[in-house]
DNA sequence: CTGTTAATACCGACCGGATGGTATGTATAA
DNA sequence: TTATACATACCATCCGGTCGGTATTAACAG
C-alpha cells in the first residue's frame, strides 16, 4: 500500500515478465494482472511503460556494477571479472532468460536509458583496466584490449547460452578462457604456478 | 513484375527496414511503400510478415553456412573461422545495425525459424571441430570446447561492437584473439614461428 | 467529538492510433 | 477465358495512455 512498496512489487512483476515474454510482449495490462491491480495504479506509480524499464535497468546495472567494484583490487585477474559477471548475470535471474538480449536491444533504443548504460559500461571496462595485474600486458593499452575482450568473451557466452543451451558448457568455457589468458603472463613462469590456486 | 524477381525485391527492402528499425518496429506498410507497392502485393507474395522473416534468415544463415563450407579445410585455425564470420556479418550489412540481436531474439521465438538456426549452427560447430587443426587440442572434445568458444567470442565482439561502436575495435580483438589461441599449439613450437606469415 | 479539507493510492471505463491481415475488384497477358 | 499480379477499402484487435471518480487516512478547525 505505501507507494515505495508498491514500486518495488511492481518492479518486481515487471522484471519476471519482461524476461519471460520481452518488453513489447509484455503488456502494461497483464503487469498488473499479475499484481492485482489496475492499470490507474501503474500510471500512478509510474509515467510510462518505458519508465519501469529504465527503473529494471538502473536496477540491474547497479547490481553489476557493485559487484565489480568488490572484485576490483589491484593484481585482479581476468578470471575474476568473468566470474563475477556470470554469478550477477545468474542471480538476476538472466540466465534462464531468452528475452535477455531482447530487453538490452530494447533498452538501447531508448536514449535516456542507452547514456545511462553506455556510462557505467565505460565505467566497468576502466576500473577493469586499472585493476588488472600489470603482468598480462606491459602496456594500458594492452590490458585495456584484454578487458574489452573479457568483456565481449562474457556477452557471447551468456547470449550463446541462452539461446542454445544444451551446446553451451559455461564451466568448460571458463576453464578454456583461463587456461589461455594465463598465458599472457610474462615474468612470472618462476612463481606462476604457485599463483593460482 | 515476374513473382520471382518481385519476392526478391520484397526481401531486400524488408531486410533492410528491419536492420534499421527492427523487426517489430518495421510495419508491412513501411516495406510496401519502399517498394511502391501495396500491402495487397504483399500479402499475395507472402503469406505473413513472419514468412517474410524467415526467409531472410534463411538466406542470411546460407550465406554464412557456404562461406564456413569454404574455410572448412583440414588444418584450418580459429582465427580463420572468426574472420570469416567477421567478414559475412560486414558483408551482410550486419555489422552497422544495433538491430541485429533483435532480428535474431524475434527469430528465435518463432519455431519454425528457431529449429532452422538450430541446426545450422550445430552443423557449423561440427565442421569447425573436425576441420580444426589437430595441435589446437589433443581430444575431439578440447577442439569442439574451443570451436563454441570461437564463435561465443564472435558474438559477443558482433553485439557489443554494435552497441557500442566506438569502444571496440575489431582489428585488435581478433590480433589478441589470435596470439591467446595459437599459444594452444602443441609440438609446434619449432617450425611454429614460419607458420603464420 | 464532529465536520471539512486534502493528499494518497487506486479503480475502471474509455480513447485513439497503429497494425496485421482480408476480401473484393481489376488490369494485363497468355 | 483464365491465371497472374497487383490495388483499394476495410476489419478486428491490441495496447499504451488518459481521465473522472472514489475509498481511506490524516490533519486541522470549530
Amino acid at each position: 500500500m505505501p507507494a515505495e512498496q508498491r514500486q518495488k512489487q511492481l518492479l518486481g512483476v515487471a522484471r519476471k515478465l519482461f524476461l519471460k515474454k520481452g518488453y513489447r510482449g509484455t503488456t502494461v495490462e497483464e503487469i498488473v494482472r499479475k499484481a492485482h491491480l489496475t492499470k490507474g495504479a501503474f500510471y500512478y506509480h509510474f509515467n510510462s511503460k518505458e519508465d519501469i524499464l529504465l527503473a529494471i535497468f538502473k536496477e540491474t546495472s547497479e547490481r553489476f556494477y557493485r559487484a565489480f567494484e568488490a572484485v576490483s583490487k589491484p593484481g585482479a585477474r581476468p578470471n575474476d571479472f568473468l566470474m563475477t559477471l556470470l554469478s550477477i548475470h545468474k542471480a538476476s535471474n538472466l540466465a534462464e532468460s531468452r528475452n535477455m538480449v531482447d530487453i538490452w536491444t530494447q533498452g538501447t533504443r531508448i536514449p535516456k536509458i542507452h547514456r545511462y548504460l553506455e556510462k557505467r559500461h565505460q565505467q566497468g571496462i576502466e576500473m577493469f583496466t586499472d585493476c588488472l595485474d600489470r603482468s598480462y600486458g606491459r602496456t594500458r593499452k594492452e590490458r585495456r584490449e584484454l578487458a574489452i575482450f573479457t568483456f565481449s568473451f562474457y556477452e557471447g557466452l551468456a547470449v550463446r547460452k541462452a539461446r542454445w543451451p544444451k551446446v553451451v558448457d559455461i564451466e568448460s568455457q571458463l576453464k578454456l578462457f583461463s587456461r589461455l589468458v594465463e598465458t599472457l603472463r610474462q615474468g612470472e613462469t618462476a612463481k606462476g604456478k604457485s599463483h593460482h590456486n
